[in-house]
DNA sequence: TCCTATCTACGAAACATTTCGTAGTTATGT
DNA sequence: ACATAACTACGAAATGTTTCGTAGATAGGA
């Protein structure tokens, strides 16, 4: 069964943010694009995502001699849930303070704007 | 000298959150008010508020028998170092996906919606 | 004055997160 | 068969966070 979708650690974020972005992959290569950031020992890597195989954030499947991995939650649920956090314990549940606080901090380009507009458009027509 | 920024834990969040909301507080005042929510001891609180007083995170002055808090960093700051750390963390860097995500979560108002949208042209017009 | 209320400071336990060393397994090539 | 390279599992140290008990200071009322 799958268990319930718990907030990852800064550290397991980073390692989520390397999964969903490359797909399923090797405790390896998972240390070697964390390494292109910032040192770190590869048993240090692997035991983070033997952690996170345990607590269930993700799976993994045998491969040759190891193992390979995938991200249990998806990204938009995971991002959701932090965008939760956050909008609680910060924003006091502001979430119009949030989306302004992030557009002006973030010179967004004249066509993200307008991504933006749509969208809003689209929401206040009731299509989303 | 004011000391830099730095991430508040969750714990930490709560009792900045009461002080943005409250202004400045004692302990007690603090405390009853996280009790509303769940239990916690007051020498838990105090503790906590002691080591954010060591931290910097909190000036205080001295009234009668106990002392008086105030957040040394506004709201408007903490709220920006946070969604700065997940935008990197959870986002990939993409402010337009958390702008999205977040509208797409919370059923905003049509008066909300009209805020946004009026703010989005200022930006363009290069008002900010 | 002396009891009680309320506060502070301190230390430490309980818990969670992050890091890495060591030992052992397994596939592959010589 | 043996050495090597790449992997796993495990334990534990180092660090950070959260919780609370105890001891001591201080002001106010009986």
């Amino acid at each position: 069964m799958k268990p319930k979708l718990q907030k990852p650690t800064e550290t397991e974020l980073e390692i989520l943010q390397i999964l969903w972005q490359d797909g399923p992959s090797s405790v390896r290569a998972v240390n070697d694009k964390l390494n292109e950031k910032k040192p770190v020992g590869y048993t240090t890597t692997l035991k983070m995502m033997q952690i996170m195989f345990d607590k269930g954030l993700l799976n993994r499947a045998k491969e040759n001699r190891g193992h390979i991995y995938t991200p249990v939650f998806n990204q938009d649920e995971t991002q959701s849930l932090l965008l939760d956090k956050i909008l609680e314990t910060a924003f006091g549940g502001s979430a119009l303070k949030l989306v302004m606080q992030t557009l002006g901090n973030h010179n967004p380009s004249k066509d993200e704007l307008d991504k933006i507009r749509k969208y809003i458009d689209q929401i206040e027509r009731g299509e989303e």
